[in-house]
DNA sequence: GCTACGTTTACGCCGCGTCACGGTGG
DNA sequence: ACCACCGTGACGCGGCGTAAACGTAG
């Protein structure tokens, strides 16, 4: 195999920004709060992100759209990560907390919705005044 | 008529708040950068709006999906007002402003709807999950 | 003179952007 | 020794929320 396994692939922040997306402050912030931290540190200090961790990433920023607060998403993640690792006594009340986060994100939906249709009807106003008075 | 003259009738930032849906901080907010300052103090300092004051509280609360920056906001109406104020020189190039106006409005719209989709479709799968991992 | 409403001033928050200055890694 | 990349502060900003301390209207 390898020169030590397989699944040790890290990479440096640099990269992870372009492969996700997101700039370099942005997940240096999210390790800040404690949402995305890196799962390890090169002998200098460089972050480096697992492929698990890059995936985090993604997650976080496709939540991003929902307006959910970082500490939200950190919530969030964290029951994802406690349901996953084998089976838990509480798993009942993990899996109610994440049906609440399903429901908030629902109505952040309607919310959006919402606000989409306002914005159209503004934009065809707008729109109609720049034509009407330029002819009236 | 009435006591001095029709039009003449304001009203405080209490009353505005709660006819427009606006906070008391927010109104005062929009006065301090210019967006829609009171057209009249009362003797001891009160903020007096007009009918008209609020039309334009109004029309800045529909403008907020679209997330337009206040100073924007601000320069829009003022290209309104020109426009709407006799014949001006410029008539040409303020409708133009105006078009460019609504051109962002409508761009904000598409990324209002992307992000609508991102968000559905992130709040499918979180309710999936809270329902499958609550039986697997 | 009571009460409801208003005033200004100022600091806090969130999610980063943006320096400045210095260390790492290949 | 070079040079691209990375690190840690620290400050700034927009759009208000919020609290303090005090004045006005009726």
């Amino acid at each position: 195999m390898g020169d030590e396994s397989a699944d040790a692939a890290t990479h440096q922040i640099g990269e992870v920004a372009e492969l996700v997306g997101l700039s370099l402050r942005t997940i240096r912030h999210y390790e800040e709060v404690g949402l995305v931290p890196p799962s390890a540190r090169s002998a200098g200090g460089f972050r480096l992100y697992t492929d698990a961790d890059i995936e985090r990433l993604r997650l976080v920023k496709h939540m991003k759209p929902l307006d959910f607060a970082l500490d939200e998403m950190r919530d969030l993640l964290r029951i994802r990560d406690l349901l996953g690792s084998a089976d838990i006594e509480d798993r009942e009340a993990l899996v109610e907390r994440l049906g609440m986060y399903a429901a908030v994100a629902e109505e952040r939906c309607v919310q959006l919705r919402e606000r989409l249709a306002n914005a159209e009807a503004f934009a065809v106003l707008l729109r109609g005044e720049a034509a009407t008075r330029g002819r009236s």
